[in-house]
DNA sequence: CTGAAAGCGCTTACAG
DNA sequence: CTGAAAGCGCTTACAG
């Protein structure tokens, strides 16, 4: 440490007051007289005063710091989020750790232990998409508090903040019926993805709501969701005697594979098959069509999610209700579905 | 702090040691013997004891916490920096906590002084473009070791980390040249501009060892770069009576709207206007033609800017060299400049 | 309205 | 090889 470090110890002998009293007066104690406070921190401001934050973290143990665990952070929509996070923290006087788990669960469980022992004053997580057996980070969850948002598992009692992907997709398929579309294919996650799944129940329940067939050869599952894999499932999905006359991707991603291939083959977009993603990443009005796609909050989830877990690192109690907040995304649409003339 | 937490004084009533002997042992301090020190790592397991850390850090006065400032966290290619910077400093030990500037100066400035008071070791940063005067940050290459990276001034004496980016620059345009271009625009920011200014000066150099005329007519120069900007700019580039064969931008961003407004008028890229940009986006792939591009070392460049932070905070002399390091980035060449047949 | 004192959990110079 | 004690900078119950 620097010494000509401020501290209370030498305010507190230039002002001929005891520790005590400076402390008070710096915390806005209502014992103290207004004149002392006044004294107090007019010198603190001048000799640049800044408390020790690992001496207060100490001693209340508290350390005003949020973990954060994401997949990856290069992941645009989890940036997003991010960028919520922080500065709806740093408003409410609180610092971020961020960390990845590669959406590696050895890794998950690794990091949230990390933070644990860290100190932080509560986590905000979202899980790695084959977080199937919680059991591992289970622990975590009854040492302080934790919300999980956007990849979320309900596993775990915690309070969850969401996108309302259910509706989202519901509204796509919707949209698409709207412009004709009547053999409705989907490309999905194969399994234990929480969003995916959620999805898919929009995408059913629409079809049934309107009455068109479901049919389980245009509902294709895909192991690890890619432009990669949107291309090959576009090809697979191409070469059925009874072509789709759309596909809805379950990511901007796969999307832009769906789009590649359509082009290459001269398909027309929307004309012949139209094409929806999810998540309004910056390509989808790179790519050519625009993409037709569901735009989530992703600030907003930041901000909301750090409201809620403040609020359970501040409450007294111990009883925590927890809650799941679902939050409107909007259907975003673009030339790839339907063209302005 | 919850009760049942483990302490070294609890582990030493167990054992039947003092808690100086139980910290020793833990920290494998050569006094010991190693029996004790065998015993007191199994119970300290079996309890799952864990340092607080507040302790620690206030005791040693050492956080093991760095923290980083960039610009904008959704910012793709200081994302993949962050991952970088995750991934060693998480190897190392430390923990980070990010902050934005958001391109603000004054957000920076903030930013950087409750950083230092949140008590991290050491920072890194990345500046806003508008940094023009460093006197309000000065103060705080002062207080704790701080290391720049990507976005630098050299106005402020301290280590920094960049790509080389004269050097990609000099070898996008003799890649154009190579390719037969002889009339090469650049779109690059108005001023203080770090990078940009590098970039041009790579421009410049090539033109020059070519014995290509430098012509202010294709030199553009703008505010805030931008897809808008690109778009914009390229259409003052092409009511040039004497328009330019090959369009440098010095973002992929504005790249892209160079593309985008080229197509507009049915330009043959690269045939008629080869089209190069820098820093290889996710975006770049995307757009037709995939753009040829700068792959900047992202995740090289966060690990070596934690490295050398490590080392002047964990160096126990006063006198620290500046250093500059510059990490090779390489040019990507894709069908804006070349189509393989 | 103010102060003296204890204590948060750890490390480390000093002593043996 | 081990222990008693001081102290890091702060807050807060207790006393006046």
């Amino acid at each position: 440490m620097k010494k000509g470090v401020t501290t209370l110890k030498k305010l507190s002998k230039i002002l001929n007051l005891s520790v005590s009293t400076v402390s008070r007066a710096l915390n806005d104690h209502p014992d103290i007289s207004d004149e002392t406070k006044e004294s107090v921190k007019k010198l603190a401001q001048s000799m640049n005063y800044v408390p020790n934050i690992f001496a207060k973290g100490f001693r209340k143990s508290k350390s005003n710091i949020l973990g954060v665990l994401v997949p990856s952070i290069t992941h645009y929509f989890h940036s997003t989020i991010l960028k919520g996070i922080l500065e709806e923290a740093s408003m409410k006087g609180y610092r971020v750790i961020i960390s990845e788990s590669n959406n590696d669960v050895l890794q998950q469980t690794e990091m949230l232990n990390t933070l644990t022992q860290f100190g932080v004053d509560g986590i905000l997580a979202s899980l790695t998409k084959k977080t199937k057996n919680v059991d591992s980070i289970l622990p975590v969850f009854s040492k302080l508090p934790v919300i999980l948002f956007d990849k979320v598992s309900n596993k775990i009692p915690c309070t969850r903040i969401i996108t309302n992907d259910e509706e989202a997709a519901y509204n796509v398929v919707e949209h698409l019926i709207n412009i004709g579309k009547k053999r409705i294919a989907i490309i999905k996650e194969r399994e234990f993805s929480y969003n995916s799944e959620k999805r898919y129940t929009g995408y059913l329940k629409a079809l049934k709501d309107n009455n068109l067939e479901i049919d389980e050869k245009i509902i294709i599952s895909v192991d690890d969701i890619s432009q990669q894999q949107g291309k090959r499932m576009t090809n697979i999905l191409l070469s059925l005697k009874q072509r789709p006359d759309a596909i809805f991707a379950i990511t901007d991603g796969a999307a832009i594979g769906v789009i590649q291939t359509l082009k290459k083959f001269n398909i027309k977009i929307p004309e012949e098959i139209a094409v929806v993603g999810f998540s309004n990443n910056i390509n989808s009005t790179i790519i050519e069509p625009t993409l037709t796609t569901v735009d989530q909050p992703g600030e907003t989830l930041g901000k909301t999610a750090v409201k809620y877990l403040i609020e359970e690192i501040e409450s007294n109690t111990d009883i925590v209700m927890h809650k799941t907040i679902e939050l409107k995304s909007s259907l975003i649409i673009r030339d790839s579905t339907f063209r302005a003339k």
